[in-house]
DNA sequence: CGTCACATTGATGCCTCTCAAAGCTTGTGG
DNA sequence: CCACAAGCTTTGAGAGGCATCAATGTGACG
């Protein structure tokens, strides 16, 4: 897809990566996502008449397309389609945003246990989905840097490592009334 | 505002700085995401009882609140104002990907000369709006490294600076003639 | 049993953060 | 108009940490 071709619909990433960039006025090419399978992507062309990016497919890539026309009419005649949209995005602007806050850690041990607290369902087990290499570069770190990452967290009793699973070591004192301080 | 309290609906900061913020369940703290001016947060109110997180004001705050009964209905009873909310958080959603794709980038130049290629209108020219230091935290750097990569970037000849004014400088093959509009 | 991908650890270098100091700009008051 | 203060800008020196390159270990699968 390119640059200024007329929209067609949003879309919905099956399988593969796809890279959204745009060339800009000065000859540059800047990245403006990369989707990963399991993302709608091009919400935008719902509102606008073009797309303002180019879209490649760094594999094979599998989508599904929700046509412009179609899906338009079906929000516009069903609100709770439309409030079902609605409800995604925000959901989808909450996990975005989880991330951004996840990538300002710059150490790389305090990355990972702030990415695995977020995933902590209570339990405090967490059972790595998939491969550690994979979760490196969903944390934005090298693999190297991930193993050595949970190295030093292991060494220093603040997770625990049992093949897959990583398991949170509460760092909370005896004391099981803790009150929030806001202090920074 | 607390964990767990019932939702009261959604906001938008017009001044000052919030830091919205989980309690995890071994007594760690995770920051979720930083809210600042011009920003609506707690949309996902809408779609829940109660939130999942404090948020605590890092300084003196001014929000508007949309209070979700109001909202609610509005929306229900309003297709087009629903559309408007929905189209927004696609816009929302577009720009944080695009910040956390610059965040992707390393190297302080690089990012910095992506930044300024994020926001040319085609004139190459932009002008800095506030300081260079809000620029800094804006791209998630220090002020120091940031004057270094400008001046990193004018050595390389990339950029030209001309007091708050920063002008890329065209990466095609040698145009004498700077063509805001070049066509391929 | 060999291959391939993941997992792990070591050594090195670069780059950003941090602390520090000096120049520069702006506004305020005498 | 000048003096002073406060904040932004700029450059320097040093340290720490992640990326990179490299090598070895380990497990699955044919």
């Amino acid at each position: 897809m390119r640059q200024g071709e007329k929209s067609v619909g949003m879309f919905f990433l099956t399988s593969g990566r796809l890279r959204m960039q745009r060339v800009t006025p000065d000859g540059g090419m800047v990245t403006l996502h990369v989707v990963r399978p399991g993302e709608t992507f091009a919400e935008a062309s719902l509102f606008a008449d073009s797309y303002q990016c180019d879209i490649i497919a760094e594999s094979d890539a599998a989508v599904w397309l929700y046509p412009k026309v179609d899906l338009t009419r079906r929000l516009r005649e069903n609100p709770d389609s439309l409030w079902e949209l609605t409800s995604g995005l925000a959901r989808s602007l909450h996990g975005m945003r989880l991330r951004y806050e996840l990538k300002q850690i710059r150490s790389a041990p305090e990355r990972v246990l702030q990415y695995l607290r977020l995933r902590d369902d209570g339990t405090g087990v967490y059972h790595a989905s998939g491969t550690l290499k994979e979760m490196a570069t969903e944390l934005g770190l090298t693999h190297e840097a991930l193993y050595r990452a949970l190295a030093t967290l292991e060494r220093q009793k603040r997770i625990r490592r049992n093949g897959g699973d990583l398991q949170i070591m509460s760092n909370r004192r005896n004391d099981p009334f803790q009150t929030p301080d806001s202090a920074d």
